[in-house]
DNA sequence: TGTACATCAGTGAACGCGCGTTCACTGATGTAC
DNA sequence: TGTACATCAGTGAACGCGCGTTCACTGATGTAC
């Protein structure tokens, strides 16, 4: 009985995540406003009821999506801090890695603006959300960490979590540049902050 | 027969304003999802399709609106950015300010961050826009001049308004804090890279 | 093995709603003689 | 000063549309005997 009911569980997690699949592929080709149950619905090739057999509404699905990309970020992240030996150059290669993964996710990115402007979430939504975030600030905290640098290394996570936010809001859609120009503009843009950073845990040293 | 004209063309900026005016209380009191023209039409008392006589379109209308308020922003900084004496903390105003005035103006804020994300403006709009960011870099610029920064200040430029673009998207809806708290915060926040930046200027003036 | 019944994912049609925008019109104001 | 006409800001009703969500149902699958 017991395997039954975990072979249904996985089943129905693999429909959610069918079901999120078609959602994120709406989420980038659209502009936000123009997504609705029925362009995902039509995407992942079911009627639009059918969501609501996995989804009590439209944002628990898009929350759901939300943490699923957060969850592949943050290991992505946590992974490079990891395998980063010290003395490398561990902050450069985590500001490539999360620019690279938000262009990519296109669709996570725009949930995640919609979710912090909008600011009239359910509260348990808030709560899942928040928890995500607490775990990235963890992730850059160790970086730090890694880095050498002593200081309060808290608030340079605050910091540099809203600074790659920002410069992701502010320069996605540069008029009249390819993908890969925006991607090194944003890369080049950031590295300001590591190179300050850099400049000040040497001087600390001294 | 000039006299005339000119005054028509003032009384019609002035209920432009107007209508600019009522948009923006709407905008900052329900989600940015949930303002219509509707709303705005009933804000200013006047009839929706009395809009129509003096913006095109509501696209029309908000960019008009982000667009008025940008002016005011960055005059204000540039103000002080000009009055502040050479040695005074000037980037630690600037700062300052950008925050508060984002905060006061939260309907400008989110107007910004719904063009900076939707990617959906009309050629027009996306110039009148790109327009005024481009006058705030310079302001910026003359800031980072200002503390006797020798380097690259363009970049810099980006680089802080990225970053206190991000905070504001970031921080802005804190969950149970009240909105002081939550501005003291974003200056904190802000303030790593005017930290990082100064200890910079200090070293390389060695 | 065959039959009656239970379960439940998935459906299609419909509900009620609010949206941006258009358009024929009204009525106040200004102009010409 | 009085009358006929032109202008045009502002209106109310309507258009067509797409939205999130509900619900009575179907039909495939699994269970019990």
């Amino acid at each position: 009985m017991s395997v039954l009911t975990d072979l249904k569980i996985k089943e129905r997690s693999d429909r959610k995540d069918l079901i999120i699949d078609a959602a994120e592929r709406v989420f980038s080709t659209r502009p936000f406003n123009r997504v609705s149950m029925r362009e995902i619905a039509g995407e992942a090739g079911i009627a639009p009821s059918s969501i609501y057999t996995y989804f009590p509404n439209q944002e628990a699905l898009f929350v759901e999506a939300t943490i699923r990309d957060s969850n592949l970020l943050i290991e992505e992240i946590a992974g490079i801090v990891e395998r980063t030996r010290a003395g490398r150059p561990v902050l450069d290669r985590v500001i490539d890695s999360f620019i690279e993964f938000i262009s990519k996710h296109d669709s996570y990115f725009r949930m995640m603006v919609v979710f912090m402007t909008i600011g009239s979430l359910s509260p348990e939504s808030l709560k899942r959300l928040n928890e995500v975030v607490r775990r990235g600030f963890r992730v850059f905290e160790a970086a730090f960490k890694k880095m050498g640098y002593r200081g309060n290394s808290r608030i340079l996570a605050y910091h540099i979590f809203a600074m790659l936010n920002g410069i992701l809001v502010t320069y996605r859609k540069l008029p009249g540049r390819n993908d890969e120009k925006i991607i090194a503009h944003m890369k080049r843009v950031a590295k300001v902050f590591r190179e300050l950073l850099q400049s000040k845990i040497r001087k600390d040293r001294q």
